[in-house]
DNA sequence: AAACAATTCAACCGCAGGACA
DNA sequence: TTGTCCTGCGGTTGAATTGTT
């Protein structure tokens, strides 16, 4: 292994190698959505320099997959979505692609935002731990000094 | 209306691993 | 077997938006 990173490691939004970086225009993404529709992803390396792109491979595959394509269902995620989520999230953990390849139309990025955002935040509240599943201890105890206390009898 | 805090989510980064020479 | 190229993934960041005082 061991190679240079593909895109520069700069935080600046437009990198020394001249490739642009921060938030998409919409004559880039015109240009994107013309340029696979007419040719195809292909090569994502070879990609932005055939389709007139000042950025690397690799931001225009992540705009395509989680914005520009054509089957991506946008808007708010509905009931029956969340509780899928949760429940896939309880078999498969934070396997976020897995977990999108059972929900038609929504991305990795979109449902581990979502998850992060909303879902974390319902099953805290609820004293569910949103990595296990399970009850929370220090909830069900009600504060943290009681909890030491159980790790000291506990030790 | 203004200032500040909290939330959201698009986009980024670094890494792992498959394919191939 | 080793090194390189390329893609895909999960975690994180930070600008924009929304809510609160």
């Amino acid at each position: 292994m061991g190679r240079a990173p593909a895109t520069s490691s700069s935080s600046s939004r437009s990198s020394s190698s001249g490739l642009k970086k921060g938030p998409w225009t919409a004559e880039e993404d015109l240009k994107l959505r013309e340029y696979i529709e007419q040719h195809g992803a292909g090569n994502w390396r070879t990609l932005p320099e055939n389709a007139g792109l000042q950025r690397c491979g690799k931001s225009c595959r992540l705009r395509w997959t989680n914005y520009l394509r054509p089957d991506i269902k946008r808007g708010r995620f509905s009931f029956e979505e969340e509780e899928a989520i949760i429940q896939l999230h309880s078999v498969l953990g934070n396997k976020w692609s897995a977990i999108a390849a059972r929900l038609p139309g929504r991305t990795d990025n979109e449902i581990k935002n979502y998850w992060n955002t909303h879902i974390r935040k319902r099953l805290l509240r609820m004293g569910l731990d949103p990595v296990t599943h399970a009850p929370r201890l220090d909830h069900l105890l009600g504060s943290t000094s009681q909890l030491s206390n159980l790790s000291n009898l506990l030790c």
